[in-house]
DNA sequence: ACATTATGCAACCTCCTTGTTGCATTTAAT
DNA sequence: ATTAAATGCAACAAGGAGGTTGCATAATGT
């Protein structure tokens, strides 16, 4: 599985999802991505308030966040907003249905294969 | 966020899917899901070969693979095979539409917000 | 002005993850 | 019976992830 030219990972669409997924691989940032899905957005500050960890441990989350595209930030005054970005969620929904729909047809076809078998 | 008692990374539904998606959080292991979702089981010899990392780095993620629930393995004479696992995924999908629904409907009262107040 | 709040940066630590190798064991093939 | 194939187990190493602390800086509040 050479990651250089054609990882199966990529599959038809030539992105990877793994870093999406493991942006939400970890609780403390998938808890994040949960509560900001109520399109508030809310600072470091804020956010670290309920958290047992440090500041600095969530502004890392958040950056890893940032990265996988599931979040967004932008200044305002001192303080960092950070707000859901439903893009990259709505591009792992269409992934994780492909995979899904890719078994159904599978199983599908088995099926015609043995009802075919029988007749 | 004491993992020990209510964490919102549990939400509502109190299952971690964090693990789920670490699980796929890897280039490799999102590769062999990815593979298996054409319903065919497969050993661990056949999924190592096309890999460039020893079998015993296969059997490994598979077992996380497994840990979460994304595929199944039995024994069959001395190979092992692992097979797609439906469940878990249609719960993993599950949950991002209705993460992907908390958002719209907040989206929607701001919009219904906006818009009365303009009256 | 001054204190406070919100954040950024960097160094550091620890542990888990990812991968390796070597050897033992079980099962199949000749 | 021997050999080959498929796997399991355990020890190991390197690197990254997750977290901490200390200090510096920018923006607000009084």
């Amino acid at each position: 599985m050479s990651k250089t030219e054609h990882n199966p990972a990529y599959g038809e669409h030539d992105r990877d999802f793994s870093v999406m997924f493991a942006a939400l691989g970890d609780p403390t940032r998938l808890a994040i991505f949960d509560r900001l899905a109520d399109g508030k957005p809310r600072s470091i500050s804020v956010l670290s308030d309920d958290a047992d960890m440090t500041r600095q441990a969530v502004t890392k989350h958040l950056r890893v966040l940032e990265t996988a595209g599931l979040v967004q930030s932008h200044k305002v005054g001192r303080e960092s907003q950070y707000a859901f970005c439903p893009e990259q969620l709505a591009e792992a929904r269409a992934y994780l249905d492909q995979v899904a729909g890719r078994w159904e047809s599978a199983l599908m076809r088995l099926k015609t294969f043995v009802e075919g078998d029988q007749d």
